[in-house]
RNA sequence: GCCGGCAUAGCUCAGUGGCCAGAGCGGCUGUUUUGUAAACAGCGGGUCGUGGGUUCGACUCCCUCUGCCGGCUCCA
């Protein structure tokens, strides 16, 4: 197993090379920049001056390459001492493989903090004293590189030029623009085959297509970028999905508060965001005194002015706030789409105040809580504990970080879940765990997240008094389940691949009458009307259409429950209710008394579970 | 914000500088009174995203703006 993805991983790190080989064959000026595997295949960093590389140009590059590895070039390594190297990359005018191999002399390694594992595996190992650097070459292209490849050029399975797309050099916004062209691959033709249909599958639950077809979201032009607006059934969604969230806080205390949406930049200042984040909020101005508000990013500062609006005994601890609210970020046009980074993003906030012995209680809780409501949206999510690196972008002494950091990570493995550490995640206040959801091409999105904070109750003073009568500071818990709503959705929609449970179902049940005569349609509507009673959602079709149309409809729709009204269901008094596929324990029909087939719905629904009983 | 791509009817999409821009679905009207994934017929529906330019002539070529998509950067 592990000498298979040693040899997948060295066909696409060669492929890797033979795309540069076959772009270097094209433009022959081109400079190179780093050319790792990623997952699913490879990609490689080139600068073309002005030449500017689009997908038009992928059958060129390709036709190339498979010249290359039809030609079977053997894969020679040969090492250089560091010096001769440098002079090499000069020779070949390779400015930005000799920039890594000043460093890989300077610093032994050619991260130097910024480049990430990846790209550090295509040079050295990044440990002790470099004097010799290892080149491989295939025909006429050299690069220096760590290996190992395979072979030869023949030798590399399956792959496709992806996509194209700006890349900046080593990851730096102020460092120059290349073009970083993806390549799938795979051992074999048939595996690049099953990865394209999954690509293809995956297009069909894309949340904005299933957002328009399902009628749950929209954007206009004139509303704006990132501005998602909700419609009744997305609505739903929206309004199910935070109740739930808020209820299980409750369970623990929490207790709603509210704040307004606008608020002096004051706040901010005093919090340490307007520092950090002040070109991404957006500024309102009165009127009549020209004062200039802000928009809020966030409801942290707001909510310790609640806490600190009356002196707190050790006993009133925790203090516990919880607000779904909307917030405003004005973030950069390029990094909006869909409903997965928006400009009104709404949270599922809350803040715990506690003192130092009850973290550890409040913060198992908060993971409590996430546990149930992912696995009751039945999503198995990764959890990330995010670190500060050490870089200055974070407020607070490093030992609080520490501590901080130690405890979060202690709590993480008491509940025995799934984590894995990044540095550099953390919020400027403190760190995080991040529950990871992956949305239908595989990208990773936060989404609940837990943060330990010492940082802000000291920058707002937040104190209460402790047994001894002296002041002491508590700590902050930041909190939020579902994390953005928006964003939650963007996951959810394609996890469920709009075939929503019934307690999330903005349309639980479809009455489909089989005519348009006044004996069927009463007869839906007195069901339509005694479902309503017992809070499901559910609308009557008795638009002049074939039954079978009306099924079809309805299954476009992903509706749950479809049952058909005509004279069986008048006179009997029973219904045999089509059940979508993914909730049925069983497909058998069954004929049931519509009292009690839209009273158990309704219970199913209030239980929040996955699967229908009706059959059970 | 940066790099690349895209924008034709409500939706999905045809239309490669040359008459008045098309199809399917949806919508509306009529016929039909329908039994578990598409009845039949007819009718509407468009400043070809916006503004400018090139041209005898632009949906088609060029530029601006807006929006969308894929990455990069960022994500309190």
């Amino acid at each position: 197993m592990a000498d298979q993805n040693d040899q997948l991983h060295a066909m696409r790190h060669s492929l890797a090379h033979i795309t540069a080989t076959a772009i270097q064959h094209l433009w022959p000026e081109t400079k190179f920049g780093v050319g790792p595997v990623v997952e699913n295949g490879f990609y490689y960093d080139v600068d073309l001056g002005e030449t500017k590389l689009s997908e038009d140009d992928f059958t060129k590059i390709e036709t190339e390459m498979q010249k290359i590895i039809a030609s079977d070039l053997p894969f020679e390594r040969f090492e250089k001492p560091i010096d001769e190297a440098i002079a090499w990359a000069q020779e070949a005018k390779q400015p930005y493989k000799e920039e890594l191999l000043n460093d890989l002399k300077r610093a032994g390694t050619t991260v130097a903090n910024d480049l990430n594992a990846d790209e550090l595996g295509t040079i050295a190992d990044g440990d002790a004293q470099v004097e010799n650097v290892s080149f491989y070459k295939d025909g006429d292209f050299t690069d220096l590189c760590r290996g190992p490849h395979v072979v030869s050029t023949g030798k590399v399975g399956a792959f496709k030029l992806q996509r194209v797309s700006g890349a900046y050099w080593r990851g730096k916004i102020e460092n120059a623009q290349m073009q970083r062209i993806y390549g799938l691959a795979f051992a074999s033709p048939k595996e690049l085959r099953v990865h394209l249909d999954m690509l293809e599958e995956a297009k069909k639950r894309d949340h904005r297509k299933l957002g328009q077809e399902l009628d749950l979201f929209v954007f206009s032009d004139m509303v704006g970028s990132g501005l998602p607006m909700f419609t009744p059934r997305g609505t739903v969604l929206r309004d199910e999905l935070a109740a739930f969230s808020n209820e299980l806080r409750q369970r623990y205390d929490f207790q709603k508060v509210w704040t307004p949406h606008i608020t002096k930049k004051d706040l901010y200042e005093a919090s340490g965001h307007w520092a950090k984040f002040g070109d991404e909020l957006f500024l309102v101005k009165s009127q009549e005194t020209s004062d200039e508000l802000v928009m809020k990013p966030m409801n942290c500062p707001h909510h310790t002015r609640i806490y600190e609006s009356q002196p707190r005994s050790y006993r009133d601890l925790p203090v516990r706030y919880l607000e779904t609210t909307t917030d405003y970020r004005d973030e950069k046009t390029g990094e909006l789409g869909g409903l997965n980074r928006v400009r009104a993003l709404t949270q599922d906030d809350s803040h715990v105040f506690c003192r130092h012995d009850q973290i550890e209680t409040e913060i198992n809780n908060l993971l409590e809580c996430a546990n149930e409501l992912y696995g009751t949206v039945d999503m198995k999510l990764r959890v990330r504990l995010s670190y500060r690196d050490d870089t200055d972008a974070y407020l607070g002494s490093p030992e609080l970080w520490q501590s901080a950091q130690e405890q979060l990570k202690n709590a993480v493995i008491a509940n025995n879940l799934d984590y894995f550490e990044q540095t550099g995640e953390a919020a400027f206040y403190g760190p995080k765990i991040d529950f990871m959801a992956t949305d239908a091409i595989g990208r990773e999105h936060q989404v609940a997240t837990v943060q330990l904070d010492f940082v802000q109750p000291e920058r707002f003073g937040l104190e209460y008094v402790g047994e001894d009568g002296g002041k002491q500071q508590p700590v902050m818990i930041h909190c939020a389940l579902l994390g953005s709503i928006e964003r939650f959705l963007s996951v959810y929609i394609e996890h469920t691949a709009g075939k929503f449970p019934v307690w999330v179902a903005p349309e639980q049940i479809r009455l489909i009458s089989v005519n348009q005569e006044d004996v069927t349609v009463n007869f839906a509507n007195e069901v339509r009307a005694k479902a309503k009673k017992l809070g499901l959602r559910l609308e009557v079709d008795n638009s002049n259409e074939s039954v079978g149309k009306k099924i079809r409809a309805a299954e476009l729709s992903k509706v749950p429950y479809t049952v058909v009204i005509g004279e069986k269901e008048i006179t009997s008094g029973e219904v045999i209710p089509r059940i979508r596929k993914d909730i049925a324990v069983q497909s058998e029909d069954r004929a049931v008394r519509i009292e009690e087939f839209l009273k158990t719905i309704a219970n199913e629904a209030k239980s929040r579970v996955q699967k229908t009983s009706l059959h059970g």
